[in-house]
DNA sequence: GCCAACGTTGGC
DNA sequence: GCCAACGTTGGC
């Protein structure tokens, strides 16, 4: 943590003895505060450094200059919790107190997401850890600080093995450790053993609980605008020791500023947490890079209106999401509540704004179903009628507005845009359904909140029910769909393999393929098999993109590649059906994964006939297949696939792109009961009896570019003297006449061969043999082919 | 305290 | 351009 602190704080090559000078430095830090008093910085992100997204990655110099500006601002060169200095950044607290429209609140988010990556990308893996030879040579340990979110503040220890084990629990460590090392006595948070009375844990959760009620009570709700979530903040809440000062008089809540909230604690629990998490002194350079709020400094204690009775109390208390004053006796009470998701309520809706005045029930949202699908459940109010004046801003004070919820004039006055998503989103006939609507609100909450730099509060935005309902960190689960319903990991999947409990390395960390929402995962973290066909009436893909800022679209011309060319599993929005189906092969073989289906279809894809009509179906309507939603019935049409076919210059790409035609009319055509199509290495086009209890589970069809195919039972080709063969043309150029063959092979039987040798029945391995020339599929009536009775009578 | 998994970075 | 890796944070 401290090592974090200071890997984020220091400008590379810079001596922890430079970094606490002074003098100049303060300056640079004064300057840049007034910089960040200025009305309307953030208006030309380009005029305010640090500010612009993400200067540093086109300006080393920038980042460098940032960097010597903020550790010379004359503090402890090895503060811990120095990396929190980016949020006293005056050009966040600019961002904070900027009243920019809603149309540029994406840019604020990306400056949010700038100034995190920020300090991300000066974070090093490698840096960071310190020695712990107490669990051996080699060990390191790190401490990390939650910059943000509801457990700011947390201490996360990590340790770092000497073959590189990556440990983030005591679990883990323990796992790691079995056998080397006796973990009874080891207290995972400090990296330290202690002796049989110790009581460790005890200790532990007193600081914490204490650490925590400090920097919820402390935090403001103004300061959460500018940096509040990050460990930053609560170091300015770290009480000074010693009596309080005289500055302590802070009167009106909007000059607030962090200073008060960091030196009214001075009481015995702060210095315990003080002591525990290894505070450094605070410094009374600590002053300097205090947040503006529009452009005062204001310092210590204020008077606060508690958000909860309504009563004016003095001190800078707030709730427990550090959002809003809270007087200590509301606070008392809601310490009294043990559940930490539990918060009281503040939000009365106005009354005046769209989502008051809608008095009807869509009927659609994902509340209204609720209601539908459980009236035992909580009522919970329909999306549609929500109050949306927590969005809006308070033009005077640059925040969100905390004046009487009854003095609610127009909403959204200068954001236009977001007027108009949200109007737009208030009916119901929109082309985009409402899981995007969904999926806007959710993400214009995310960018209000940016452009606000505050959290737009789960109780102001919620209703009473869903409070994870605008999280960040819920855009990918709809919540509504099978995946999302789906409790069970497949375990087979990547993500499942990759799983600690799947004894996997814990690397890629992400939730099983199966379980991704089928409506808002990120599309590349779908199952490959949703990949192959999933355009939409207007051409969009289930799941969402990968974010602009990483990825651009492929241009066509890479989507035409032969089959042969490094696939991959794209999720761009145009990419062509005919790719998708080849990413489909193409992933499993990446993957290490058979191209066959069965392993993995204890879910959607037990039925890989109806598979095709799923993904055709979410083709045709747009939508996915999210339980009631489903219609198999309903069988789409997929228009032409290739225009390459009609060129009537024949090339191998164009037998390939006939080969494509053939395996997509496949797709379209009900095949056997649980034969399977897909396009694999060659290119050649497989079919795939996916059912193990199908007496054809061994037996592929494999079709050629040129459409002549050939069958293989557990991986031997048929011999072309099979029977089989002389009841189909040499070439399968129809789907009809695929299915011919496969209704045929399912007339056959796998060839028993020879039986079992008595030593095998012993406990030895069962090796089937067979005749050389054994025909591997016969007939119902028998069970061995001719040429294996044969060799069995030798 | 621990696990799950989201979102981003940086290497390739 | 892509994705493995993992820092980070929410949930239980």
């Amino acid at each position: 943590m401290n090592e974090e602190g200071v890997e984020n704080q220091l400008p590379p090559g810079t001596e922890p003895g430079v970094v606490g000078d002074t003098g100049p430095n303060i300056n640079a830090k004064e300057t840049q505060e007034t910089a960040g008093e200025a009305p309307a910085p953030l208006d030309d992100p380009k005029e305010t450094p640090g500010v612009s997204p993400n200067p540093e990655d086109d300006n080393p110099a920038a980042t460098e200059i940032k960097d010597e500006v903020k550790s010379t601002a004359g503090e402890p060169g090895m503060d811990w919790f120095e990396p929190l200095e980016d949020d006293d950044d005056p050009d966040t607290e600019s961002l904070a107190g900027e009243t920019e429209s809603v149309a540029g609140s994406e840019r604020a988010m990306k400056k949010i997401y700038m100034l995190q990556s920020h300090r991300r990308k000066r974070s090093h893996p490698d840096e960071g850890w310190e020695d712990c030879p107490v669990l051996g040579e080699g060990w390191k340990r790190k401490e990390v600080v939650r910059r943000s979110g509801s457990s700011i503040g947390q201490k996360d220890v990590y340790y770092l093995g000497p073959c590189g084990e990556r440990v983030r629990s005591r679990v883990e460590l323990t796992t790691v450790l079995q056998g080397q090392l006796d973990l009874t006595s080891f207290d995972y948070k400090s990296g330290k053993f202690y002796d049989g009375d110790a009581p460790p844990v005890r200790v532990r959760n007193r600081v914490k609980r204490k650490y925590r009620e400090r920097s919820s009570s402390e935090s403001s709700w103004m300061e959460r605008g500018d940096g509040a979530e990050t460990p930053d903040s609560y170091h300015r809440l770290t009480p000074t020791p010693g009596p309080k000062t005289s500055q302590q008089n802070q009167t009106n809540v909007y000059t607030n500023n962090v200073t008060g909230a960091y030196q009214q604690g001075s009481h015995a629990e702060e210095s315990l947490a003080e002591e525990k998490i290894r505070l450094p002194p605070p410094s009374s350079s600590r002053t300097l890079p205090l947040p503006s709020i529009k452009g005062e400094f204001g310092s210590e204690d204020s008077i606060l209106d508690c958000a909860r009775c309504g009563s004016t109390f003095s001190g800078t208390w707030y709730d427990k999401q550090r959002k809003r004053p809270c007087c200590p006796t509301c606070w008392a009470l809601s310490k009294a509540k043990v559940h930490p998701m539990i918060r009281f309520r503040k939000w009365i809706p106005c009354g005046q704004c769209v989502g008051c005045h809608n008095s009807v029930n869509c009927g659609q949202c994902a509340n209204c179903k609720h209601g539908l699908q459980s009236p035992e459940a909580k009522k919970r109010l329909c999306r549609k009628r929500r109050c949306m004046c927590p969005i809006r801003k308070d033009p005077e004070s640059k925040f969100l507005s905390q004046m009487p919820y009854d003095d609610c004039p127009e909403m959204y006055d200068d954001n236009s845009n977001f007027q108009n998503e949200i109007t737009d989103s208030q009916q119901p006939s929109l082309k985009s359904s409402d899981t995007e609507n969904f999926s806007v609100n959710m993400d214009l909450n995310a960018d209000l909140s940016a452009d606000f730099n505050m959290d737009l509060d789960e109780d102001e935005m919620s209703t009473d029910d869903d409070d994870d309902w605008h999280k960040k960190r819920k855009r990918r689960s709809c919540g509504e769909c099978k995946a999302c319903l789906c409790r069970k990991d497949c375990g087979t999947c990547d993500f499942c393999i990759d799983k600690p409990k799947f004894g996997g390395s814990n690397k890629k960390r992400q939730k099983c393929r199966l379980r991704q929402c089928q409506r808002q995962a990120m599309r590349h973290l779908l199952p490959f098999q949703m990949g192959e066909i999933e355009h939409g009436p207007d051409g969009t893909l289930p799941g969402r993109p990968k974010p602009q800022y990483t990825y651009s679209r492929k241009s066509s011309f890479k989507k035409n590649r032969g089959p042969n060319t490094s696939l991959d599993l794209t999720d761009n929005e145009d990419d062509e059906i005919n790719l998708q189906a080849l990413n489909h092969s193409d992933y499993g073989m990446r993957n290490g994964l058979p191209d066959r289906a069965p392993h993995i279809s204890n879910h959607n894809y037990s039925q890989p006939s109806h598979q095709s009509q799923w993904d055709a179906e979410r083709s045709h309507t747009g939508r996915n297949a999210s339980g009631v939603e489903e219609n198999e019935e309903d069988f789409p049409m997929i228009t032409q696939i290739f225009s390459l076919a009609d060129n009537p210059n024949e090339s191998s790409v164009d037998n390939e792109n006939q080969l494509m035609k053939l395996l997509h009319t496949l797709r379209l055509t009900i095949m056997p009961i649980l034969w399977y199509a897909i396009m694999v290495e060659g290119p050649q086009l497989q079919l795939t009896q996916c059912s193990k209890q199908s007496s054809m589970a061994d037996t592929v069809v494999l079709i050629n570019p040129g459409f002549y195919y050939y069958v293989t039972v557990q991986k031997q080709p048929l011999l072309p003297t099979h029977p089989v063969y002389d009841k189909f043309p040499s070439r399968l150029t129809t789907a009809t006449e695929v299915v011919n063959l496969l209704l045929a092979l399912e007339r056959y039987e796998v060839c028993r061969g020879l039986p079992p040798k008595e030593a095998m029945l012993q406990g030895g391995p069962i090796v089937l043999e067979r005749a050389s020339t054994c025909e591997f599929l016969v007939t119902n009536k028998e069970t061995v082919c001719a040429n294996c009775r044969a060799l069995k009578r030798l």
